[in-house]
DNA sequence: AAGTTCGGCTAGTACATGTTAGCGGGATCG
DNA sequence: CGATCCCGCTAACATGTACTAGCCGAACTT
């Protein structure tokens, strides 16, 4: 028989805790808890009562907060993706110059992948677990992102700066350079972040036979 | 209600059927159907009754082949790591120059990930679903595998023949690059497997700044 | 002080799923 | 021709899980 249970007093209970940006903190505790549990066991294998036991509370509770798993999912999955977007978009956005552009590009896309890792992964392999019609839209970014990263090597080599026999074979070549940074990267790792963010930087110039 | 079933005659059931290597037939089109939706749908998320409905067969009939759904995935896992380290053995034996062997790994490493693109997909994605013992041992032999990787870069810089700042960060991205083809790699797509290999396999020494 | 809101909790519902038990038909073997 | 084996089936079991219903204490509001 389980024990009598009374209100736990943890520092996110109290109507007092710091207000956060980004919607009530409980929330967005809980997203976090979501996002680091979907990492390590993937969404199927991963209960409503893991994530509750993560943030202090029963299952049921985080109905309170949240309207369903999926939703958690849902969240996460288009969060992410608009953020590539909105990096790439800022990081391409100060040079014309062809190989600028993928230098940064590349950088913005790995430094990504390092500093949200999570976000990343889970963005990466649970796009089958999404449900219409997030699926549908999370994809459709992710091809506008896959596009911009072709055009950018397809604008060097129309230019006469790169080298490289496909276009496609070396955006895909690029991009998954940085998605293996997201399954690796630990910040306690013996690379930095910006090691690998400019070591990746030249990987992607060499790829391309850039200079 | 169901309406009364009685046996289905289809032609993995006849017995006269020919006898394939490696097992009954039945069980190898079970474990076939299998790889087939933990592809496609993770193996959390993939049910007893769906692999046998791609077998043609109720969920109950498969205990007749395998012992569980788990050892499926168990069996799926340590075959394609064994075949990985067996081509990656294969490919640098026939020579002792460190460029020609990385060439000729990182050709195997790709060409796995392309002509088996569903155990090699698996095989990345679903360590976190499999139970002891067998995880430690997939994962055992996976540090094996990229351990070969990163010292076949170490002899190439020792040789004076690599110019690249980390050999580990260097091994590392060959390994991303290759498993990344394992995703997105069609038989029917615009590119060949032999384009791709090749093509991968100059990326490769470009990254490790050989030649 | 009374009422309202917030956000926990337990109990319960509906359903899915891995696996076992036991049945039965057809092919093979002696 | 009878026994056995192979291999399908349905039924059932045990468990797990997303989510709902409804209760209740504490804090905030007026």
């Amino acid at each position: 028989m389980p024990q009598p249970r009374t209100h736990r007093d943890t520092a996110a209970n109290r109507p007092g805790s710091p207000p956060a940006a980004g919607g009530p903190p409980r929330a967005h505790a809980i997203r976090a808890a979501a996002l680091e549990l979907f990492t390590q066991r993937g969404y199927a294998a991963t209960t409503m009562a893991d994530i509750g036991a993560a943030v202090g509370v029963r299952g049921p509770s985080l109905y309170k907060h949240v309207s369903s798993k999926q939703a958690l999912l849902a969240q996460i999955m288009t969060g992410t993706m608009d953020a590539l977007l909105a990096a790439h978009r800022t990081a391409v956005a100060g040079t014309e110059d062809p190989t600028e552009r993928l230098r940064r590009a590349t950088e913005a896309h790995v430094r990504y992948h390092a500093r949200h890792r999570l976000e990343a992964f889970v963005g990466n392999r649970e796009i089958r677990s999404l449900e219409e019609p997030h699926r549908t839209a999370v994809l459709a970014r992710r091809d506008a992102y896959e596009k911009a990263f072709r055009e950018l090597v397809e604008a060097g080599i129309a230019a006469g700066r790169f080298h490289v026999a496909s276009a496609r074979l070396a955006s895909y070549a690029i991009l998954d350079l940085g998605m293996g940074v997201a399954v690796w990267y630990r910040e306690d790792g013996e690379l930095t972040e910006d090691q690998i963010v400019y070591q990746y930087g030249d990987f992607a110039l060499l790829l391309v036979g850039a200079g």
